[in-house]
DNA sequence: GTCTATAGATGGATAGAC
DNA sequence: GTCTATCCATCTATAGAC
């Protein structure tokens, strides 16, 4: 069920938008001029404001869960499993960057029922990160440290990216991914602290 | 140079209600009827809503710059001056949580001369905190990985703690500290990577 | 599907009395 | 220092023509 034209649009600037002023500070009459439209025609495609950061929200949400269940297919030990979802954890937060932002910045913009969608989704993905983790400590090659703190250490350092990652910088995703990977690795790993 | 009594009681209710809602969903009238006070008294103390904000984001990066100067005075070694900064990064982030929250994500509310020069506070304090990492390269105690990434991640990493911790809950501040101590050295130091 | 026009509410901020 | 009263801009959303 793909968008039509004026609404994908829409979903565009207002991403655009949404990163580079934050949602509360976009207003409707914003999206409708840089979309080239009447703010009233805005409402023929989303019945409000809100229902515009949502499907922003959904969509980014659905994809990383979709993207992780993808890469992860046929990997079977944990070590690669882990290095492989941080991998496609940074590179979906670079690849998708304005998007990511908006989804780490603007869960405020959301009324409750909308808000616990996303939260859902959401902890869904976590859990998928935290079963790897633990995985890998059941099996003895991590060490046995705190599973819950260390998940969200490792998610909250790699979501950062989408932060300060700049495409024409200094280094590349795959570089980044692999300072990433080797640092939480070795942290992780177990029978090698001094 | 203390605020008065009003002002106090403004800054305060604001620290909270700005946590609560975000500061673009906060109105004056919502920090005065909080406060007891009518909405023109508030322009009194402060000259408009941004100044309050920035109030608070200033007090805010200031005073931790100042704690990591204290606790560091008169350690020497790398690796216990990072997990004293660490320690002292996380208390920072858990007993200021809601200034935290607040520094974190609301710097969108500020007009350019204000954003620089918060900008700036900030930068001197990560800086403090690559110098120990850097001290600690040089010296072949920790591993020569990728100095600002390292010191990014690590940063985000811990001032997430004011996202999630929950002062009744499971774990205690210092044992918080110690686990993200433990692993950050762990990945730090060099020598031990399988 | 897109437009013009406007309703209706709320926002930040100021004037001036006390 | 705090109040009442008010200005004026702007915001989301709707009505109804085309």
């Amino acid at each position: 069920m793909s968008k039509s034209n004026t609404k994908n649009t829409i979903n565009a600037v207002s991403i655009d938008l949404f990163y580079k002023k934050g949602y509360f500070a976009t207003s409707i009459s914003d999206i409708a001029r840089a979309s080239g439209i009447q703010k009233a025609s805005i409402y023929y495609h989303y019945s409000n404001k809100e229902d515009i950061l949502y499907d922003i929200l959904k969509t980014t949400a659905y994809d990383i869960n979709e993207s992780i269940d993808k890469c992860l297919t046929g990997v079977n030990s944990a070590e690669e499993r882990l290095r492989i979802a941080i991998q496609n954890h940074v590179f979906f937060h670079i690849d998708r960057q304005k998007e990511a932002i908006i989804s780490d910045s603007e869960l405020r913009g959301l009324s409750v029922d909308n808000y616990k969608a996303i939260v859902k989704l959401r902890d869904e993905y976590d859990y998928k990160l935290q079963s790897i983790i633990k995985q890998g400590i059941d099996q003895g090659i991590f060490s046995n440290m705190d599973l819950k703190i260390l998940s969200y250490a490792i998610i909250t350092m790699c979501t950062a990216v989408c932060m300060w990652f700049n495409p024409s910088g200094r280094l590349s995703k795959e570089e980044v991914a692999q300072i990433y990977t080797d640092f939480i690795l070795k942290g992780l790993k177990r029978g090698n602290f001094p």
